[in-house]
DNA sequence: CGCTTAAAGCAAGACTATTCGCGTTAAGAT
DNA sequence: ATCTTAACGCGAATAGTCTTGCTTTAAGCG
């Protein structure tokens, strides 16, 4: 659950900079397991982390920064961009972990925190994140492409797994499992195929 | 911009009802238009409604509650589900629609309310409305299937066409246009075909 | 037309969230 | 080892949000 390990002697300036954050960072992971996002405060992450209330608000301004911060650092540690030697290899296991990541309890709140124009200055943002993602991806499909395979653009790749993915994480009950996935994936395919 | 005219003398029992729910509805939906979910405040809504912030506390509890009611209400109004003769007619004239709502400055705000577990009671919620809309859509396919065409199911439709558009909608800046939506209906009709 | 009653208005007060000034701490540099 | 300085901790001040008790209004009804 807590995949951040302190480290120590790092970070820049004055002051002990990393430990505070990973202390936050986990606060609020912790709390977002245990409830909403809506039950969520500042003071309450204070607490739990240790952080005095003062310091969270001077670094992270708002709860939806704070929220959106680590959120989408933990997604983006969490799921590598799969290289298993072929096209639908790579598109299953890519999309089990995408299914898998808006299934767990942290789905919902990366969704939200994408709807939410929180960030402190005029930084990242859902878009940047969206971006880097992209190029990872871009290269799984150029890997296949020099294979000799037929991969599908990244936008079809975005629109037929990861949008029907969010989507029933938004929507319904159940979102989805890795059956539905590999559906996905065939649509894709045969989608490719057509072409 | 205002779409709901007065309608003096309805509802049930005791008060004025109906007037301040009108006031309040136009209200934030005008506020909405002027500025981000986060700038809104019960107190601007009650300032500029000419409600008091008691009686909104009252009727809604939440800000998230108001919000997620009012624009609900205005999607479900906006949006009748088309019957143009052919599968392809219907389902353009729907991504169009669909494709505008989510563009405009309401589309976000609505993403969002689905995200936000804040209905008064146990009450209606997100997928409520959706069903409502999907047993609507799922007309719709009946009906081209009665005219003897091959038309996909209500979750493929949702998979293939709403979701892309709403994805759209969250991650990237310039959201959809008609033409796009005409790209996914496409793409929804060759699945069907090859079946 | 005059009751009954649910809902609205009002204002005071409780409660939270957010900001601020100031003293303290420790990371990185000399 | 000492110095410098950004970032932290603390408590108090401020601002904003939400609740509550009481009074008043008007919709629906006899």
């Amino acid at each position: 659950m807590s995949a951040m390990a302190a480290q120590e002697p790092v970070r820049r300036p004055g002051g002990r900079n990393a430990r505070v954050r990973t202390a936050v960072c986990e606060a609020v992971l912790d709390l977002l397991h245990e409830a909403d996002w809506d039950d969520l405060s500042i003071a309450q992450v204070a607490e739990r982390s240790g952080v005095h209330q003062a310091t969270i608000y001077r670094r992270w301004g708002t709860l939806g920064a704070l929220v959106d911060d680590v959120v989408t650092e933990q997604l983006t540690r969490s799921s590598p961009v799969p290289d298993t030697g072929t096209l639908r290899g790579d598109l299953e296991a890519y999309a089990v972990q995408v299914a898998e990541d808006v299934a767990g309890p942290l789905g919902p709140v990366f969704l939200r925190a994408a709807l939410v124009g929180a960030r402190p200055e005029g930084e990242p943002s859902k878009h940047v994140y969206l971006l880097e993602r992209g190029t990872q991806l871009q290269k799984m499909l150029d890997r296949a492409r020099d294979r000799g395979e037929n991969p599908p653009t990244l936008l079809e790749l975005l629109e037929v797994i990861l949008a029907p993915l969010y989507f029933h994480a938004m929507f319904f009950e159940r979102p989805t499992n890795a059956h539905h996935a590999r559906t996905l994936v065939d649509r894709l395919l045969a989608l490719s195929e057509k072409k």
